[in-house]
Parts: C-alpha cells; sequence; structure tokens
DNA sequence: GCCCGCCGATGACAGTTGTCATGCCGGATT
DNA sequence: AATCCGGCATGACAACTGTCATCGGCGGGC
C-alpha cells in the first residue's frame, strides 16, 4: 500500500482527487489538506509515503512545502495548472520528484505515484524540454517592481510602497522591459508571470 | 439513475470529478468532453438528465454551452473556480440551474445534481447575494478595448486591431476607467475581470 | 420631432511612462 | 588598492496615456 497525503485549495478538486486515487488498489489516501501548512504538519503527523500538492494555496505554496519537506522521507509530486517553467525550475531545486499537469490524463496521476514511490522521478514532458532552456533574468527588485506595475500600481505608488525613488522605480521597470523583450511594463508583467518568474 | 454528462477541459480534474460522481449508488457519467463544443455534440447523442460544466474552456465556454442547451431536456449545472458575480450573472441567463464552486466540499456536486434534478436551483452562497447589486456598467466597445488594454496592448495597437482612431481608443479608455473608479486602464482591466465582466 | 445613448472622431493639455546618460555608494573580487 | 557590480538616485527628453470639450451620425423611446 502506497500511503498518500493530498494538498489542494480547492476542496472540490482535493475530493475528486482522493476518490480517484481511493480507486487504485494499491495507493491509500491517508490524509487531506487544503493548505500547504496543514500539509506539512499532518506530513509530520502521519508519515506519507508520497505527498501530492498543488502549486498556488493559500497559507503555504506547494512549492514552499516541498521546500520543507526536503530531505524528509516523502517524496513531493507537483500537480498543477500552470505550465511555468520557472515554477518546475523551482520544484526541482526543492528536491521535488514529479511535476504534472492538470492537463494531463487522469490516469497519469497514479502511475506517477507509483513511479516515485519506486524511486523514479516524473516530469510533465511539456516543460522537460523548456525549463533549463529559459534563465530568469530579472534581480529581485525588478521582480518586486514588477508584480505591482502588473496590478496596475503607477510608478510613484510603487516607489512609495517599496521606499524608492520614482525615478528608481522607472529605470528598474526599463530594464525589466529590456530584458523581457517587452513594449511596456504591463506585458512585461504578462511575460514573467508566465514563466513563473513572479 | 441520474444520467451526467461532464465538461472540463482539465483531463485529470474531468477523471477526477468522474471518479467522485461514479461512487455515488444514484448517479452515473455516461459521457465526459474535454471542451464545451464536444460536450454539446455528446450532449445530443447521449441525452443527459445534467450536464455538470466548467466556465472557462477551449472552443465553447460553459457559459455557451449553457446558452445553446438552453431549453432542451438537460439541466445545466456550472462548477468554476471562479467567484465572479458577472459570470454567474450570465449563467443565470443562460438558464444555468446549478452554480457552485470549485471551493466548495466535494459531496455538495453530487448534491446539487440530485437537487437539480429533482426541479431544484442550486447556487454558491457566496455569490447569490452580490450577483443582482453590481451590474456590468461596461458598453461592448468598452469591454473589447480593455480586454486588449489589460493584455499590454498600447492605444495605437488596439486601434489598428479594432479598426478605430488612437484618440476613440483613448476616450473609450478613459470612460471605462471613469466607470469603474480605477486609476488606470491595467486597474480598470483588473476591476472588471475579477467582476467577470470581460 | 426631440432627446438620449452609443459609436466614432479630432484637438489640446497635463500627467505618466520609457529611455538614456551619468553619478554615488558599499561590498565582493582580484 | 584598483576594479567591478548591484542598488539607488537624478535630470532630461520623447513617447504614450488620461481627460475634456466638441463634433457628427445613427437608432430608439416618448
Amino acid at each position: 500500500m502506497i500511503r498518500v497525503l493530498i494538498a489542494e485549495d480547492q476542496s472540490m478538486i482535493l475530493g475528486a482527487l482522493a476518490a480517484l486515487l481511493d480507486m487504485e488498489a494499491d495507493i491509500e489516501v491517508i490524509a487531506r489538506a487544503g493548505d500547504g501548512k496543514k500539509a506539512l504538519a499532518l506530513a509530520g503527523e502521519h508519515d506519507p509515503d508520497v505527498v501530492v500538492t498543488d502549486i498556488e494555496m493559500p497559507a503555504m505554496t506547494g512549492l514552499e512545502l516541498a521546500g520543507a519537506l526536503r530531505g524528509q522521507r516523502a517524496k513531493v509530486i507537483i500537480v498543477t495548472t500552470f505550465a511555468r517553467p520557472g515554477y518546475l525550475r523551482r520544484a526541482l531545486d526543492a528536491g521535488v520528484r514529479g511535476y504534472l499537469l492538470k492537463d494531463a490524463p487522469a490516469k497519469q496521476l497514479a502511475d506517477a505515484i507509483r513511479t516515485v514511490h519506486a524511486g523514479g522521478k516524473v516530469i510533465a514532458p511539456e516543460l522537460a524540454a523548456e525549463a533549463w532552456e529559459s534563465d530568469d533574468p530579472l534581480s529581485e527588485r525588478e521582480r518586486q517592481v514588477l508584480r505591482l506595475a502588473g496590478d496596475g500600481m503607477s510608478s510613484g505608488g510603487i516607489a512609495d510602497q517599496l521606499h524608492l525613488s520614482e525615478g528608481t522605480v522607472r529605470n528598474y521597470l526599463s530594464e525589466a522591459i529590456g530584458k523581457l523583450g517587452a513594449a511596456n511594463r504591463v506585458e512585461a508583467a504578462r511575460i514573467a508571470r508566465r514563466k513563473g518568474w513572479l
């Protein structure tokens, strides 16, 4: 029996995934969590073989959860909507053993759990290639500024929030726009978000 | 036996929801579709009692699907991530019988299917109140322009795409910004998207 | 017929944004 | 010590954006 913990913030999806896995004879869902923090606590309590987690969750993201579980016995599989190279990169850096997309066929999840439990790795093929060829060129400041700009905040507002001068903020944005080959701040933010860099 | 068709573009979620419903003794998943168009075709073929559909899907959205099924025997339940009043409004206008959030507990889905099949309605409580109090104030042109602006396109680019003059585009944006109480086009686009108006 | 709303346009003006050159500072490298 | 680099700043300039007044056309409601 492979003992699995599932972390996923959308209750209905959590329940559905659990139902899916409970149909497998050799897999047992021993715990469910609605966010990363609860998942971490439950992992300590139940000592699962495999942790299946979403990325975008309240309190603690799946990537943070993977980092916190790093080095422990439980093997982590990320299951997410987002085909973002930056996410995969960060996941692998956090010692994750599997990275699947919710676009993939349902049966792949059980297969991935078995593979990972047996010591293997499973990476969504759409991402395996792209992951290493595009690297985040942004500095931390550029990321901060871009995040806020992408939410519609003006240069002045961003400057206030980050305790910078407005000119500096415009410099960072100009830098980021150049690095990403965008035409303006909004496009730059979109590109960075799509890649998983924000 | 309640005969159900499920439409959902994320394969894994589709499979998981089907597994969840197959556990119910009185519910039978007779068909699955990965987009709205296939769902419409399959609905014609299999004549389901209830159609459970996501909103954001390729080829045809769940809202369009609901519109196309309007007046037919099958009853439609929307299951979506998005708590956007505008979506609920459009869903109700399309004759939908249920609107659930993926945040809701998994067991509510089966309950909703039974309720709807019995002639009832099920609306996510988080949304029931807000739905009617905030109405989309935007004109069709304003929506178009705002969509493109929100994607980072410049006034000139939007003008080219929509065959308008740049000044006119700026006028529409200014209008939209004013109506939504935003500070600029990006914030306006965010507000409109959050409400489900785009 | 008249008014109103939506559509589309122009021109003018102030404010914001994007770019670039240039400068200062402190920490790390050599 | 000299050099380099990232972070932060300034100033200047061109381009883009947001606002407003004004105009004409078209269709619907009263």
